[in-house]
DNA sequence: TTATAAAGTTAGATTAATCTAACAAATTTG
DNA sequence: CAAATTTGTTAGATTAATCTAACTTTATAA
């Protein structure tokens, strides 16, 4: 049985994978706020278990064993994240560090009612996939409001920075999952654009905030 | 900050301290299933942390702050029983291990929704006070249901030994917390009682079931 | 009321998770 | 390609929570 801080090494590592292909020791002891040392020593011990394949100085893969695992832990937190929304109604910023502790709570009729309750959610309230019983993560296809081109329709569906300042600063631009947003105009020296959406009839937002926004992009409302 | 393992030294100190007298440490120490130099150490260590008024060779006692952290582990323990039994309808033979755990996490605002979606609540799903914010446990007057009379009508209330398999039990009765039941008869030499309640007109249970059943002996129904 | 038993204490070891300091390997770059 | 930089490793210390073995104090009881 793995302890609360192994499951933080292996859900890093689970995530690192994710984003970015090889992982090195020290991507590891910084996503983790540890000395490198320490990172070391405890993927010597991950390795043990079985879930780290390791070999001194090259990158650190997880096993399936350690993959299984690491997105059980996942599942747990962005499980938890939407009860924690939906049925006790906190908001989307005030979520994360619950979920922190949450996830590593071993009883797994908790988890399985509350995807019941929920009706087996795809996605967590920042619209980060959920994975499934399997392991399985369903990879959305995603882009960057950055991306978008002036006067497509988009709609908002994830986030690739949940931190609570970005999520109280949507919140203050009264930005939410799921709405429709057009694009009005962009600018090509800072990316920034400007939107129009329920109740905004024109909002501008910086660079470094569109390319944050993950949405998908209206097939059929570009035509009329 | 208390780690875990200090909240549940605090927790066992305050349930034997609301039980018994006197503590002595190996009391504590069979309590927790730790040796007696573990518990020793420990005690030593939350001394230094101002919870434990501790001196060689004495029994303990928690100081004003213990009580306080140690009401708030067993408040937070007893609203989670509640919320897992009333929103996420898991049985009260289920509760216990998952709120073992779930009490540990920090996050005042987490179980003060509880409480507001629970309306609240004075007990727990086995009858159990839940301490205020305050550390105040009120104190409930119930009996055993051994101490009632033939002929007597009774509240079931609470239970004094909570275990999975004695819940499991009163399940296959159909007993449960709120039911009314009426005396029988009592055998003064096993303790054993004959009783009649919703479904069961005459049902037979034993002196340790019965001295573990906490009732409240109804005043008005008597007379009739 | 002293001997025996029970309870409590001290000393020293172990494991997990962390650190710093010192050193070694690999990679980047002039 | 050799020097410099970055990355990774080893060694050794620290803290929390646990243990066993040995010893001391307190309580029980013959």
């Amino acid at each position: 049985m793995a302890s609360p801080t192994e499951e933080n090494y292996l859900k890093a590592l689970f995530n690192l994978a994710n984003s970015q292909g090889e992982i090195t020791l020290s991507e590891l002891a910084s996503r983790l706020q540890v000395s490198l040392p320490t990172a070391n020593s405890m993927v010597k011990s991950l390795q043990k278990s079985q879930w780290v394949n390791y070999e001194k100085y090259k990158p650190l893969t997880l096993t399936a064993e350690g993959q299984l695992l690491a997105a059980s832990i996942i599942r747990k937190h962005r499980l938890t994240e939407l009860f924690l929304v939906h049925v006790m109604k906190f908001g989307w910023e005030e979520v994360h560090d619950v979920a922190e502790q949450i996830e590593h709570i071993h009883a797994p009729k908790f988890f399985e009612r509350m995807d019941e309750m929920l009706g087996h959610p795809a996605a967590d309230p920042h619209g980060s996939p959920i994975p499934g019983l399997d392991g399985k993560l369903h990879q959305q296809s995603y882009v960057p409001l950055s991306s978008a081109l002036p006067g497509q329709k988009v709609e908002l569906l994830a986030l690739s920075n949940s931190s609570a300042e970005f999520l109280e600063f949507l919140n203050s631009r009264g930005l939410s999952l799921g709405l429709t947003l057009t694009v009005i105009s962009s600018e090509r020296f800072d990316g920034s654009m400007v939107l129009s959406y329920t109740d905004h009839p024109s909002e501008a937002l910086s660079g470094t905030i569109c390319e944050r926004l993950l949405v998908r992009v209206h097939t059929k409302a570009t035509a009329h």
